[in-house]
RNA sequence: GCGCGAUUAGCUCAGUGGUAGAGCGCCUGCUUCACACGCAGGAAGUCGCAGGUUCGAACCCUGCAUCGCGCACCA
């Protein structure tokens, strides 16, 4: 390529080099390299999901990982693959077939319903796969997986069953949190507690042995009253403890109002409402123990789909159990027992996937009690997986050392089907999640013992499938290689889902850790700070960011916002940033190219050098070591920010301009070129991970090689000094440049400028000074003229004559203006310096470095009064 | 109730003890032969509040406030 367009055109480079990249089998692991390992896998995407920022975000985090790794000489898997998604696929596919067909699932059969959702994830699954190829995302396709793969589907009930041998996995009736909506039980981790405005209802129940004598209730949920079988107050409670052994009247169903015994539990807390708690053992969780401990009857009255059953009593059977809520209170007020509504807020816990209430309901459900939870906690504590941010591990622990079984079953379809049969003869009915009688003659294998046998209905909780990812992803010699894989990418919002029960799998089936890092994204959120949803529509399309500003734009603008484990304010301004930068990039290069063909293999140190290419060097390698400390603790934002800078202020506003004169100067331009080809080589291996398409383009295009810059090496930082000469030009630019425009002088505005300076290589330096300026000319004095504009710098004294172009009045008023505030900052430094403890205390370094300062104001303030006089002179 | 995080320029955010920073936005000037997706200059901040430690605090400690998140409780 000799020539480049004058701006990047993401559009017409990013297609093909995804292509090339893929035909080149660039992204491949191979497991019989020598190379060592870097490995990660892909948090897998819902079948069904769409690319959203968050996944950009996760995923360009994990593909600047992937690209470095190969830079730095790793042979790189990077595993990709998708989730079933079992409740979220299922409703999906659902939805459709109602739409379209008016039908639900159990119209079709189990079968049929399950044939249509394979047919559906063939056609429309996967979408975000695609979506992550336009990100450039570098994963060895040849390795995707999806969570129901046969072979993962066998080693998903292999496991089953297994633990089911070790004791690990039992069934039983316990209270769960219910999904009315979805029809299924649910993790712990599925509930989202939400606090709700309700009413805490009052009222009476008449205690029978003392007739006209009655006891105050308070509940939030009167439409359980049908199934009370009890109540409670607490026995330290004296002005309840007589009542203890008594019983009262049950309002609720009319027809059916039961004497409830009084019991005494020290469960109840006789600080709230009236001290005096209904006992619903069918319908709450902390009301099923008490009643466990009094043996007290369970009185299921509710429906599956959260109506209330026949035993709720002809009043309340068939309506909703907020219908029957508002019911309840209406009979109570009819009863004359409503004592009072008062308005009230509590926690409710909801599903998190179907956004309704979660009903507790007693329910017969396979659960499983953790494997190496003290191995996985140990793992962490003892530094053997480390979290990024650290904080996470303290969350981390705290949830393992509290840990709860896991509810493993739901009622789905569509899922992993629970490798257990049971005899048919048993009369078991299945998929209502509660009606099950006692445990039939069971086995527990994956295939079917035979005739007369049928498998339990439920599948397993999607993630007892995901959390074997990291090693059942991988066939024998891709683990020996590649496991444990050495960093996980994901979001703090998983870390219970998935991280957690990654670990351990990996201990009890790997005996050995699932990856050695973990880095915590933040979460994007809009500019007011909400989270991204569908349903407010501020979740900008990716795909329509890469449209307009091309993935390396997208990339490089969210990772530059995007600190370490914070939560991202998104805001669509920097992608435009990112794209700016890729562009200044790409120009940068064309005005190398526009100077004829680059030397790839170019050593600034075989020339002699200008000042402003040894800064450069000194520049670029303290950005390689910030950029290595950075990859060292995850702290992306400030690798891109650090690139930022070398490339558009170091680089761009600084080197090239110099460049532009050093040019011109034969002495120079070898050297110049030199430098600009070592470093802009350097960039672009910087730059890549990050920015792969643009950098892959340049780094052809420019001639550094022919193969793909991603296997180009990485540079190594090296000890340059740094040379704060040209710190000094470029500050004493800026100040000329700013009397310039105090002046009103338009920057286009060619003029003549004069320097005072001692020193020699300043001089040398009146062409740069020249072409910074843009002046007409500089030249040198020795003493100062009188009547111009001065300006003192480290390089000497800038001046700017007065004739026809600034007023000596003017120019008196602005230097002593810039006296006094050269005054004031000498004042600072002196005081300071004037404290004996300062001097005493503080580190020598420090102290020199103010008795500097003070030096450069002293100098400063001195030529000023110089030029103040001259002008008065 | 317990824990975690945030609070710095109009906005989004860097900044782990020594001169308060960046980008955007704003104002001014510039069709300077890489880039207007650009160049140059400028204005703009009692670093949430109150104490403490220190020669010195945006930074360390304590308390408080506000916002957000997680866990527990939730009749």
């Amino acid at each position: 390529m000799s020539e480049l367009a004058k701006s990047y055109e993401p559009q017409a480079v990013e297609e093909k080099l995804y292509a090339w990249w893929l035909e080149e089998g660039h992204f491949f692991a191979d497991p019989a390299s020598l190379k060592p390992a870097y490995s990660m896998v892909i948090p897998p995407p819902n079948v069904t999901g769409v690319l959203t920022l968050g996944h950009v975000l996760n995923n360009t985090i994990q593909d600047i990982l992937a690209r470095r790794a190969r830079m730095t000489g790793h042979e790189v898997l990077w595993l990709p693959g998708t989730d079933h998604a079992g409740i979220a696929t299922q409703t999906v596919v659902e939805r459709k077939i109602r739409k379209e067909e008016k039908r639900t699932r159990h119209d079709l059969g189990r079968e049929e319903f399950l044939r249509r959702v394979w047919e559906w994830k063939e056609k429309h699954g996967g979408i975000i796969i695609q979506q992550l190829k336009k990100l450039g995302c570098s994963c060895d396709w040849s390795r995707e997986r999806f969570t129901m793969d046969a072979g993962y589907a066998r080693r998903v009930q292999e496991v089953f069953v297994d633990l089911y041998g070790k004791g690990l996995i039992y069934r039983g009736k316990r209270m769960v949190n219910w999904c009315p909506l979805s029809l299924t039980a649910l993790s712990d981790e599925e509930v989202i507690p939400k606090p709700q405005k309700g009413y805490l209802y009052h009222f009476k129940v008449e205690i029978i042995d003392e007739p006209g004598a009655f006891l105050e209730v308070a509940t939030t949920r009167p439409e359980t009253i049908m199934g009370d079988t009890a109540v409670a107050v607490n026995p330290r409670d004296p002005r309840y403890l007589h009542l203890i052994g008594k019983t009262v009247r049950r309002p609720l169903p009319i027809e059916n109002q039961a004497a409830l015994p009084i019991i005494g539990d020290e469960a109840v807390d006789f600080a709230f409402g009236t001290g005096v708690l209904k006992v619903t053992p069918a319908h709450d969780k902390a009301d099923y123990e008490i009643g466990l401990r009094h043996q007290l009857p369970v009185l299921d009255i509710m429906n599956p789909n959260g109506t209330m059953n026949e035993l709720a009593g002809e009043d309340f059977a068939g309506l909703d159990r907020f219908e029957a809520r508002i019911e309840a209170v209406e009979k109570l007020r009819e009863l004359a027992l409503l004592v009072k509504e008062e308005p009230y807020e509590n926690t409710v816990g909801f599903s998190e996937r179907a956004d309704v209430p979660i009903e507790p309901r007693l329910s017969e459900q396979w659960f499983l009690k953790y494997p190496k939870t003290a191995e996985a906690r140990a793992a962490v504590r003892d530094g053997l997986i480390r979290f990024f941010p650290e904080r996470w591990e303290k969350v981390y622990d705290h949830w393992l050392g509290n840990i709860q079984d896991w509810c493993i079953s739901r009622q789905l379809w569509w899922g992993h089907r629970i490798p257990v049969w049971y005899q048919q003869e048993s009369g078991w009915s299945s998929g209502d999640g509660g009606k099950r009688e006692d445990l039939p003659n069971l086995l527990c294998q994956i295939d079917s013992p035979g005739e007369g046998w049928i498998q339990d209905p439920d599948v397993l909780d999607t993630w007892f499938s995901s959390w074997l990812w990291a090693h059942e992803t991988m066939d024998e010699s891709t683990r020996r290689r590649f496991y444990p894989t050495s960093a996980l990418v994901t979001g703090p919002d998983i870390i219970f889902f998935w991280v957690a029960r990654m670990i351990m799998a990996g201990l009890e089936y790997m005996r050995e850790v699932p990856f050695r890092h973990v880095y915590f994204t933040g979460i994007i959120r809009d500019k007011q700070g909400r989270k991204m949803s569908k349903s407010l529509g501020n979740s900008p399309d990716p795909l329509d960011m890469i449209a307009k500003y091309g993935a390396d734009g997208l990339r490089y603008g969210l990772m530059r916002i995007a600190p370490q484990g914070q939560d991202i304010r998104f805001d669509e301004q920097q992608i435009v940033e990112g794209r700016n930068f890729c562009n200044k990039l790409w120009n940068a290069c064309r005005f190398r190219l526009l100077q004829g063909p680059i030397d790839p293999t170019a050593d600034p140190s075989s020339h002699a050098l200008s000042i402003f290419a040894k800064d450069l060097l000194a520049k670029l390698h303290s950005t390689i070591s910030r950029v290595e400390a950075g990859y060292a603790d995850y702290r992306f934002s400030e690798i891109a920010q650090s690139l930022y800078d070398l490339v558009w202020a170091e680089f761009c506003d600084r080197f090239i301009e110099v460049a532009k004169a050093d040019f011109g100067d034969t002495a120079r331009k070898s050297g110049t070129l030199a430098t600009m080809d070592y470093t802009l080589r350097r960039i672009l291996l910087l730059m890549h991970p990050f920015t792969p398409f643009v950098t892959e383009e340049l780094w052809r295009g420019l001639g550094f090689g022919s193969g793909s810059v991603q296997f180009a090496g990485w540079p190594e930082a090296e000890e340059v000094p740094p040379e704060p000469r040209a710190e000094t030009v470029f500050r004493a630019v800026t100040l000329a440049r700013t009397l310039r425009a105090n002046y009103r002088l338009p920057s286009s505005r060619r003029l003549r400028w004069l320097v005072q300076t001692p020193d020699d290589w300043v001089k040398a330096e009146f062409a740069v000074l020249r072409a910074l300026l843009n002046a007409e000319s500089i030249a040198p004095v020795d003493v100062q003229p009188s009547g111009a504009a001065a300006c003192p710098t480290e390089i000497g004294v800038i001046f700017l004559p007065l004739d026809g172009v600034i007023d000596a009045e003017i120019e008196r008023k602005r230097l002593e203006g810039e006296l006094a505030k050269v005054q004031a900052e000498m004042d600072k430094v002196a005081q300071k310096l004037a404290s004996d403890s300062f001097v005493q205390n503080a580190p020598p370094e420090v102290v020199l470095d103010h008795r500097r300062r003070l030096e450069t104001w002293s100098a400063r303030l001195e030529a000023l009064r110089g030029a103040r006089d001259a002008l008065i002179g």
